[in-house]
DNA sequence: CGTATTTGACCTGCGC
DNA sequence: GCGCAGGTCAAATACG
């Protein structure tokens, strides 16, 4: 957690003694899936399984032992001061027997079930460390009170039968690790053949559109760009390089012969589809002349909305991430991605007297501005986890509730992030897509943020807006309302359409799994507009009660853990989720491994502590906790 | 003394 | 062309 103690705490950091769990599996991380990079999976941390219940009783019988220690300890006085008492001479021997014929009974009971363990209990005993320290008290006040060469024999046995019992344990936790890494493996190939899907139908309602243009009239009238302008701007703020650059990505693989490309069955490999996007892109960025020339020779391209776009933003693009000529170098391709991405932003309201929310990244001040219409200043920071890295976001509060603060990300991290960040850093990045992917053209040619608004989670409460209107697209995520759909929403002067999506009431606790979860949110959003452009609306509704399990599923104990599984789960899901059935059976999987989707009231209800639970209904206080920082803005 | 913050100046785009 | 507003820069200042 940042030492500057920001007052909303987007994810929690993790107790030391959840540090410890003795149950914590770590996954060797998929060297193919950087997604899924130094995952930890927790295992049965949450639902009191056989092996809690085995190890509870072995600190159970360690805690009676102890206990008995006492007990023991003076018997042994006893028997050393005053040997004829018979009492105690029978106590003394009775505890231990009966103590280690119990743990001989369950060791031999569980090696029934898991012989294989017990096929060779010492050359195992000496591989295993547990790091329990289980019996080392007991057996060495025994030993070093009993003066009895049978009684540490027995101790001996017992120590060997529990540590047996570890190993037979520690086996299928690694069984459990296998499968959890089959079932990553298989999530990685579904996420990146969807990934691939994707960007294929892009190109190829890119390549369907830049034909329908070529054989339109002229041009618009100017009605019909007023009337077209918020969608288009939309369209050209997320896309608008890429329209222009399919002009030149025509003209490219005119120029390359390629053009015989089977354009419909889209045998493009579908990274080289975007390469070339991005390739274009920056050729269209780093050569302004070639943008007014193309926008003259493409008149229906070329409206107010999206030339003011250009113009506007393209030099200063050029200056912040010194975009090249366009060269097929990967670096040229992430920096005209990260130009793109700059272009969408995602603003965060939540309610929080701080100055500024911790969000896990590092953040250097380099101005302040008032703004017009909003008494409080404006501060802009930029990420300084990295060198260059583009990533930027201004805070300002509201100028109607001053305990709001909004918080406003651009651009994308180039550098990886500590789990602490990678909540609210998946939360914009997937917003941001969304926006990217959301603005792709449709059937029409163009995607009506009411549009959005009509299509995406109807059944949702409290929201989220998409901004078209505002001079940047803009998916605003709202933690200051209520759920309650009746209530009355505040004014949002630059809410052009409410796309909602589910957020916890203001006084909820809110936590990192609830940030985790937008990613996902907008996967639906995104996925959901794509079923309803093909007609296909129902299958959302199945994805929508089936993917909040998985994230119950994630409901887990160590909140770093937790955090980390719950914002890959739902990078994962959110990319994946295109197929519901998938969706709802990689929940069930993951409930089923992970101890059950329901978690307890405990956990639900102690989310500050150790539990801070997967749904959007637990965790930090969005709304009320509040610290000091030390780094003040002006406000 | 190094680093972070502050703050006025400057740049750019847009509207009139 | 001019003024306004948003955004950024960088020297000055504060802080540990």
């Amino acid at each position: 957690m940042d030492s500057r103690g920001w007052g909303l705490a987007l994810e929690s950091s993790s107790p030391p003694s959840d540090l410890n769990h003795p149950f914590r599996h770590k996954l060797n991380s998929n060297s193919n899936n950087q997604m899924f990079h130094g995952l930890e999976f927790p295992v049965n941390l949450h639902r009191r399984t056989e092996s809690d219940h085995q190890m509870e009783e072995v600190d159970d019988e360690n805690h009676n032992n102890n206990n008995k220690e006492v007990d023991f300890f003076s018997d042994h006085n006893n028997k050393k001061s005053n040997n004829n008492s018979p009492v105690h001479r029978s106590s003394l021997s009775a505890a231990p027997h009966l103590i280690n014929h119990r743990v001989k009974e369950e060791a031999s009971s569980r090696d029934h079930h898991q012989s294989a363990a017990v096929d060779h209990p010492t050359s195992l005993l000496d591989n295993v460390n547990t790091g329990l320290h289980l019996l080392t008290t007991n057996t060495g006040s025994d030993q070093s009170t009993v003066d009895d060469g049978a009684t540490s024999d027995a101790e001996d046995k017992k120590t060997k039968n529990e540590l047996v019992v570890l190993q037979a344990e520690l086996q299928r936790m690694n069984a459990e690790n296998q499968k959890l890494k089959s079932m990553l493996s298989q999530v990685s190939n579904n996420y990146n053949s969807l990934q691939m899907h994707l960007v294929t139908v892009m190109q190829q309602q890119h390549l369907r559109k830049t034909e329908s243009t070529q054989h339109e009239t002229s041009m618009q009238s100017k009605v019909e760009e007023k009337q077209s302008m918020v969608p288009r701007q939309f369209l050209d703020l997320v896309t608008g390089a890429n329209t222009e650059a399919d002009e030149l990505t025509s003209q490219t693989l005119s120029d390359d012969g390629e053009r015989t490309i089977d354009r419909s069955s889209s045998p493009l490999n579908s990274m080289e589809v975007a390469s070339r996007i991005n390739n274009n892109n920056n050729k269209m960025i780093s050569n302004y002349d070639d943008v007014k020339r193309i926008r003259e020779e493409s008149p229906s391209l070329g409206s107010d909305a999206q030339g003011s776009w250009v113009q506007n933003k393209v030099p200063r693009l050029m200056n912040n991430v010194n975009v090249v000529k366009a060269t097929t170098s990967p670096t040229v391709d992430q920096t005209a991605a990260e130009a793109t991405m700059r272009k969408a932003r995602v603003s965060v309201r939540a309610r929080s007297e701080a100055p500024m929310i911790s969000d896990g990244c590092q953040w250097r001040k380099y101005g302040q501005k008032m703004a017009k219409g909003n008494p409080c200043p404006r501060a802009y920071y930029r990420c300084t986890m990295a060198v260059g890295c583009p990533v930027r976001k201004q805070v300002q509060r509201c100028a109607e509730d001053r305990t709001i603060l909004i918080t406003t990300y651009e651009g994308t991290h180039n550098h990886p992030l500590p789990p602490a960040a990678m909540a609210m850093a998946s939360t914009t990045a997937a917003a941001a897509s969304m926006l990217l992917s959301g603005s792709m053209p449709s059937g029409d040619g163009l995607m009506n943020p009411n549009f959005l608004a009509r299509t995406i989670l109807p059944c949702s409460s409290s929201m989220a807006t998409i901004s078209a209107s505002a001079p940047f697209p803009t998916v605003t995520l709202d933690l200051t309302h209520s759920p309650n759909p009746l209530q009355i929403r505040p004014p949002n002067t630059q809410a052009t359409g409410p796309f909602q999506i589910p957020f916890p009431p203001p006084n909820a606790q809110v936590g990192p799994n609830f940030f985790n979860s937008i990613p996902q949110i907008f996967g639906q959003a995104l996925l959901n507009s794509n079923h309803h452009n093909n007609n296909n609306q129902s299958k959302f509704s199945g994805l929508q009660s089936s993917t909040p399990q998985a994230f119950d599923g994630a409901h887990l104990q160590h909140p770093t853990q937790n955090a980390a599984f719950a914002d890959t789960l739902s990078a994962a899901t959110a990319a994946i989720a295109s197929d519901p059935n998938f969706t709802a059976a990689l929940a069930a999987v993951i409930s089923s491994i992970m101890g059950g989707a329901r978690p307890s009231a405990e956990n639900n209800n102690n989310a500050r502590g150790n539990s801070p639970g997967g749904g959007a209904t637990t965790s930090v206080n969005t709304a009320n906790n509040v610290t000091s920082s030390s780094s003040m803005q002006q406000q």
